[in-house]
DNA sequence: TCAACACTTTTTCTCGAGATTTTTATATTT
DNA sequence: AAATATAAAAATCTCGAGAAAAAGTGTTGA
């Protein structure tokens, strides 16, 4: 993954299809992960999982393997893998760290984002708005939303030269995707998130650094007190027994 | 890694001992191909590795997954692994990224840090300087300079409060090492570094965070310059063949 | 001389089985 | 009854061998 994002070309890694069995399983698993399939703490005993993904023991290691250093899998010495626990203050973390990246990035991505660029914005921005539009109809309509909210995000940075700095801000989100979809398993997407992304998208076209720095910053800290309000069981629930005795 | 560096203690990783196999040999790949003793571009055959890691195959493969997150390690669809090339735009842009992460983590942590975290400031530049004036003397003191420059630079930010910057950090630090090591395959460390270090440490502990940001960020931009004056055969350079036709 | 093709060799990728370690369950002792 | 010790069970970790793919080699033909 770090592959495609940091040494290729910036073709998203969605478009193209998994070469190995480990790519693919990899691919599932995070998303699976990120989407709260495997909940947070819940052990992930290879023995298992190799059926349900189809591939061997040591394929399945080596997926596992990739997902550590993305620290959505924790391995605990010759204890096995883990879904990687989650807490509030790991989130405050996880937020207060994307806006210190994302804006950054965001300001490059003005400075130095061409008239092709302006132009993937308002696109992406105008499937997204579609994707509000159809929220409260459809029940797949979420699933779409997700994918464009992301595009929209990752479209909105894309000018930024860094490649390190659009790593981190991909990893960032994939961990915050998966605080917010807790959040929203209980609370719909509210009404202004649309109000915040027409904000931003207006102030980056415009070229204003400083207001779209501010509304983004805004935009990503209103997640978090989504998730401050959530239920506080959802916080410590470790589905598969939270095991940690006191060493 | 991530894993320890993040949700676990701040206890450093280099302590503790290895727990598998895959744990041990990634970390002696890592110091491998940070030292420089995989040299960037090398084909990494799992085949001939194996022997000289004294592991498994399937185990060496784990250990390189780990190191594709990284970035250390590049994985090309069924084409093996290769040590992560090397160029001077991905430098500058791994020194630019690195002086946005690393003044954030000290500017947090000049504001948070306790008279315990001043005074591991103190010890750690003592025995940085140490090292120092042992440079021309002892052949084996770069290694001890190098271990030493990692920790004063670790415990400088280690009262920042985020595991993810202190993350980023690492990986960042870590990137640049690699580079700063080839450069300095020719050129000694200079002497200035030394009066850069002081300079670092007094605005550090005397809690003057602008003044200890403007170091640090001229200090890290310093390295831009040396890998800049590198000759350029260094950059290029894929041991084993740079095979990359033109697809 | 160069290009295209088939063949051989090397390397990667994948799977299943054996050895350790951790965990669970049971029995014994205080 | 609580705690410790022992034994059984499950899971992890590791290794080696077989299938698939890539790279290399040599031959043939224009």
């Amino acid at each position: 993954m770090s592959d495609a994002a940091l040494h290729h070309s910036a073709a998203p890694e969605a478009a193209m299809e998994p070469k190995t069995l480990v790519e693919g399983a990899y691919r599932r698993l995070r998303r699976n992960i990120v989407e709260g399939v495997h909940p947070p703490g819940e052990k992930l005993r290879v023995e298992h999982l190799k059926e349900q993904y189809d591939v061997g023991a040591g394929t399945l290691r080596e997926a596992l393997q990739l997902l550590v250093t993305d620290a959505l899998v924790v391995a605990q010495g010759q204890r096995g893998f883990r879904v990687a626990p989650i807490s509030l203050k790991d989130f405050e973390d996880i937020t207060r760290t994307r806006v210190l990246i994302e804006t950054e990035a965001l300001r490059q991505s003005i400075a130095l984002g061409d008239d092709d660029w302006e132009g993937r914005v308002l696109a992406a921005f105008h499937r997204l708005s579609r994707a509000e539009e159809r929220l409260d109809d459809e029940a797949s309509a979420r699933e779409d939303w997700e994918e464009r909210n992301r595009v929209f995000h990752e479209v909105l940075i894309s000018a930024c030269p860094s490649r390190w700095i659009q790593h981190f801000q991909q990893i960032l989100y994939r961990q915050s995707e998966r605080y917010r979809r807790l959040s929203l398993f209980r609370n719909p997407i509210p009404r202004d998130v649309h109000a915040e992304h027409q904000l931003l998208c207006d102030a980056t076209v415009a070229r204003d650094s400083e207001a779209a720095c501010k509304v983004l910053t805004e935009h990503i800290l209103r997640t978090l007190d989504a998730v401050r309000h959530m239920p506080t069981e959802f916080l410590n629930a470790a589905e598969n027994g939270p095991k940690v005795r006191p060493a």
